[in-house]
DNA sequence: GAGCACTGC
């Protein structure tokens, strides 16, 4: 570990006019947190603390807390903050990330007076039954402010960050190892958060980091949201299509006459960095039909623009097209590595690179380090540390941290985990077809924009963009919004169980397009959650119960009918499926694939990939030693399976909540029995009643064409079914890369 | 014979 003054910068620390320094560090950066909040075994506790730092760092938490905030760019705003939501309701609020945004707002506002719960008269709403009188009763409403992220970690970490700003810490590990709710009493503070598999909401909760669907799902249960006073939408400009679903629901309860709270408004704070505000901004400022009113029946929108914490950051671009981007990417690195220093007086000049996929990653860290070993001795070592989504946690952690080896630069080579080189590769549904298409695609300006800035975190710094400034010209100012390039089927269904009946006129930022709209409505109309009248069925509320997309949701109803008989089994199938990419490594070398091959055998079954999840998923749960050897053997993904292992617990819960399951099914361990071919032939069934359209023939050219629309599709080479040729597959998932590819996939031959 | 990233009572 590096000395004083390194480690201050490394921490994002400067130094104020007297002697104190303060923390500016991103709430995003995955490194250790200063003293007052880093974890308890941090090595970061124990290092000496340099004079200039001493005072703050002894002091107790909340003056050094509080010397920190006021040197935030966000602090000085904040009685205009204030004063702009109590004349108005909607608030958008420009910022890049170390403003201090999403940790000081919700401090700002927690005690303005219309942030206090009160109780209001409603009219009760009588289970929809017809003819009978509406009468009035009394509810809370208000009183929590709610701060959405876009991801889970940002969420925990935001609340475990503010909740011992304010002084009452969320006890407990703060990443949750995936074992459910957070341990212990319940314990009292103003800071909680609600995730996926992870809620820790202490009594007296004011803010409540959550992430987007789970406000969504929240929504869906109570449509006024009434807990909460305000909503802080934070992240808006990612414009996930849970973003863009909450933000139409958000904008709609706005411009509403309130009843459904007692008059009480909800206010409405919309964070977002530089891109696209002015789209975000008329959104919140027009009507519902899309039109602007300067007569004030529009409430009017307060627009307010933070400066961030941002060092210079040094652009450069090639001076002509690059033909071989491996070959520039080696060249940079290397010259930046001989003629940098590897440390300046902000810190270690470490490089990151960002590269398309896993494969370029995995062959420019062999040719970096190749290289690297043929340098002069005079040279620093290099350590290439790779970072893309299918590492471990421990091996994406480690990118993060410091390199121990004295005299060694860091070179992280990365996808888009840590953002989004001039082409990253994006998921695109083609609704026409039915699948997705996963191509390289060009990233778009605010992309590259925001590589750079990854640049300046800490200190002044540089970035080689490996294509001219041309290039950059011809980028696209930014990326699709996901709703415009996702299958819409789950946003649809959504939107008709919160009782919006014209889906294509609803006022998203982007509207829903026609096509995707129609194709899904059949296929929701085909899994019986919408009617021929495209209302929602009771069958389609059920589905929204599940955190699963509604072919899988539908899976499980019919799986749960007496005639099939086979939840539990469908429930593995479906947590193995839905964990991650594939729980199953992707074995590169022989000697790997033969070593794991005799072990993997005894989990293949001949009816195909689905039946093999089941039987991996039952014989893992029976596993009853060492289940990370057990998994380490097979080239299992440690961290796939045990997210499959939460989803599975979730789904079993909900299923005995929802009364799908009659009771709770036995604990693990339980012996391994393999499903009969009864069985078998019970599961499929009911996967094709969700997935009737991914069905395909073998013809006698021995090509698969699919039964919906006559295309060509091969049998992924991930899957076991690969190399055979079976009459009639079922596949789950369809997707274009080099070709037309059907993935997760059954023999459907025989009945 | 293949591989972008997130997320959900």
């Amino acid at each position: 570990m590096a000395k004083k003054r390194k480690n201050e910068s490394s921490e994002n620390v400067i130094r104020l006019p007297g002697g104190k320094t303060i923390s500016l560090e991103g709430y995003l950066t995955k490194k250790p947190r200063d003293a007052s909040t880093a974890p308890e075994n941090s090595s970061f506790q124990k290092k000496p603390v340099s004079d200039s730092k001493k005072d703050a760092s002894q002091a107790p938490d909340v003056i050094a807390q509080d010397q920190k905030n006021k040197a935030l760019p966000i602090w000085e705003y904040q009685d205009v903050i204030r004063s702009a939501l109590r004349k108005s309701d909607v608030l958008v609020l420009v910022g890049e990330t170390g403003s201090g945004k999403s940790t000081q707002i919700p401090q700002f506002l927690y005690q303005e007076d219309w942030c206090r719960r009160r109780k209001v008269k409603v009219m009760k709403r009588n289970g929809g039954k017809a003819g009978q009188p509406d009468g009035e009763e009394e509810v809370d409403v208000g009183g929590v402010i709610a701060i959405t992220q876009p991801r889970r970690v940002a969420a925990t970490t935001l609340a475990h960050r503010v909740s011992a700003e304010v002084g009452t810490p969320l006890k407990g590990q703060q990443y949750n190892d995936g074992k459910g709710k957070g341990g212990g009493p319940v314990q009292k503070g103003l800071v909680g958060y609600s995730v996926r598999f992870d809620h820790r909401v202490p009594k007296g909760t004011r803010i409540k980091y959550v992430t987007e669907g789970m406000l969504l799902q929240e929504m869906l249960r109570d449509p006024h949201l009434r807990e909460y006073s305000a909503v802080l939408v934070d992240e808006i400009h990612e414009r996930s299509v849970d973003v863009d679903l909450l933000s139409g629901f958000l904008k709609q309860m706005v411009l509403s006459d309130k009843a459904g709270r007692g008059g009480v408004p909800l206010k409405v704070v919309v964070m977002s960095a530089t891109v696209n505000v002015e789209k975000i901004k008329t959104y919140f400022s027009s009507a519902a039909d899309g039109t602007v009113s300067s007569d004030g029946s529009i409430p009017p929108v307060e627009l307010l623009e933070i400066e961030g914490r941002q060092f210079p950051v040094d652009i450069i671009h090639t001076p002509q097209w690059v033909p071989d981007i491996q070959e520039a990417l080696l060249k940079t690195i290397f010259k930046i590595h001989t003629e940098q220093p590897l440390q300046d007086k902000h810190g270690k000049q470490d490089i990151l690179a960002f590269l398309i996929g896993q494969e370029e990653i995995e062959s420019a860290q062999r040719l970096i380090e190749e290289h690297a070993a043929t340098l002069d001795k005079t040279v620093p070592k290099v350590k290439v540390l790779p970072l893309f989504g299918q590492l471990s946690m421990e091996a994406q952690h480690e990118a993060f941290q410091p390199v121990k080896a004295p005299f060694t630069r860091k070179i992280v080579l990365a996808t888009n985990v840590a953002e989004t080189s001039v082409t990253s590769k994006v998921k695109h549904f083609r609704p026409r077809l039915g699948m997705a298409s996963l191509l390289a695609k060009p990233i778009s300006k605010s992309s590259a924009i925001q590589r750079a800035g990854r640049a300046g975190r800490e200190g002044p710094g540089k970035c080689f963009r490996l294509y001219t400034e041309e290039g950059y010209d011809g980028l696209e100012q930014t990326e699709l919004p996901e709703i415009l390039r996702t299958d819409v089927l789950g946003a649809v269904l959504t939107m008709k169980a919160t009782g919006i009946d014209d889906v294509i006129d609803f006022p998203l930022m982007d509207r829903l397009q026609l096509e995707p709209v129609e194709k899904a409505y059949t296929y929701l109309n085909m899994l019986k959650a919408l009617d021929d009248e495209f209302h929602i069925t009771e069958a389609g509320r059920k589905m929204l119960l599940f955190p699963v997309t509604a072919p899988y949701a539908r899976v499980l109803l019919v799986a749960a009918e007496p005639a099939y008989n086979c939840l539990l089994e469908v429930i593995d199938i479906i947590a193995c499926i839905t964990s991650g990419e594939d729980i199953f490594q992707q074995l590169r070398s022989e000697e790997a694939q033969e070593a794991a091959e005799a072990y993997r055998k005894e989990l293949w079954r001949r009816e195909g990939d689905l039946l093999t999840y089941l039987t991996t998923m039952q014989r893992y749960t029976a596993e009853n030693a060492d289940r990370i050897a057990w998994c380490k053997a097979r080239h299992i993904n440690v961290r796939n399976i045990k997210q499959a292992l939460n989803i599975r617990r979730q789904l079993r819960a909900l299923c005995v909540r929802h009364k799908l399951l009659k009771e709770a099914p036995p604990q693990d361990p339980q012996p391994f029995v393999p499903a009969s071919p009864e069985k078998a032939e019970a599961i499929l069934k009911c996967f094709l009643r969700g997935f009737m359209l991914k069905t395909a023939l073998l013809h006698p050219d021995l090509s698969y064409l699919t039964s919906a629309g006559n295309q060509v599709v091969a049998i992924h080479p991930s899957s076991v079914l690969h190399g055979q040729k079976k009459e009639a597959i079922m596949f789950l998932e369809h997707v274009y890369t080099m070709k037309s590819y059907a993935k997760k996939m059954a023999n459907t031959i025989g009945w």
